[in-house]
DNA sequence: GTGTGTGAACGACTTCACAGCC
DNA sequence: GGCTGTGAAGTCGTTCACACAC
């Protein structure tokens, strides 16, 4: 999040930025700032703030941004399309190097200036090129085993917009977003709202 | 998330499930389980474990999802489009009830059994028919000025898929997904693994 | 015996507040 | 005077452990 408002902040000129302007920007607190940052190390001026292009350019060596990391999108559905074609992922150096589904209505469908695979084939390919993450937009009921494979296979990250928990070993990193899940906390919100 | 695991045991007929086996599905721990669900009211039977139909029912009224809530979509792009016609919505209660777009080429295409309509015709809508959530999938810079109107128009709940931080007063809820933001966090778990 | 509900203990994260440097 | 970096204090959420109910 502070990477993201420290290129904008870096993009209109700016070459300094306190942890109270950055909080702001943030929507949380200078000193949440200054500890967060301080974590990884001591990038600030005192009495100046933090030099934004330095900053902006360490935050991408943490967060591991200097190489493109290779991504399959699983489920070839409304969800994954919109996922594949997504520009945010390549602006920031994700390259989706395949799309696959099961469906055999979707396979070979044209998708960029390639098609979409058979799921089949997905461990293969894995053990083939390499493949950093996988994102899955499939159904539940299909992405435990989904997951299981991808694993097996080597990946160590998952994108999961599926709608259920999944397991993993303790090396792989997994990140959950559940829409319905979103609404549902909405709709918890509007009904005890202090009206 | 309670809600979604318990549906499923009710669906194969499950009538008890214990704080133990709930934890196990869901991911967390059963003291957590047993905290979480008290914070509402006490549902379990000791030395039984809780009801699964009769707690269902419950969650539902707690989360507010008796009634059928409406939703805009704003943005029909690619991920809007997608959003659009995501079954899951529909499924659990929240109907959409318009798509909107800037973009005089996506104005008016065919959407469900209506069209993409104006986005300058968002306020008189929200005025007119009742909105209770707005999904806002559209680019970070339209999306403060969107916020602002949906919310001066009476709009109290936003899930918001712009990859920005939106600020509303205090009696509004968003709720912010932020895909790239997501798959970063997934490289600094790649670049940080202890291999 | 089994498994909840819950105060008490614990741990993690946030905020405070100020010394130190620009 | 302004603003960071950071221990200390405070707060919040999680885990423990056990009385109690079935």
């Amino acid at each position: 999040m502070y990477l993201r408002y420290l290129e904008e902040l870096d993009g209109s000129g700016q070459h300094t930025a306190s942890s109270d302007a950055l909080a702001t920007l943030c929507g949380t607190t200078p000193a949440q700032v200054r500890k967060d940052l301080s974590f990884f190390g001591s990038f600030g001026k005192r009495g100046l703030g933090y030099p934004v292009h330095e900053l902006t350019v360490r935050l991408r060596e943490i967060l591991g941004l200097g190489q493109a990391w290779q991504v399959v999108i699983v489920g070839a559905g409304k969800i994954g399309s919109a996922l594949a074609e997504y520009r945010g992922f390549r602006q920031r150096g994700f390259q989706v190097v395949g799309v696959y589904d099961k469906n055999p209505d979707k396979i070979g469908r044209p998708w960029g200036d390639a098609a979409v695979r058979d799921i089949t084939e997905l461990d293969h390919d894995i053990a083939t090129q390499r493949v950093d993450i996988a994102v899955l937009a499939i159904p539940a009921d299909d992405a435990q085993e989904i997951v299981d494979r991808v694993v097996q296979a080597g990946v160590r990250a998952i994108l999961n917009f599926a709608p259920t928990q999944v397991h993993v070993p303790a090396h792989v990193a997994v990140k959950t977003v559940n829409m319905a899940m979103e609404l549902e906390g909405l709709s918890f919100a509007l009904t005890n709202r202090a009206d």
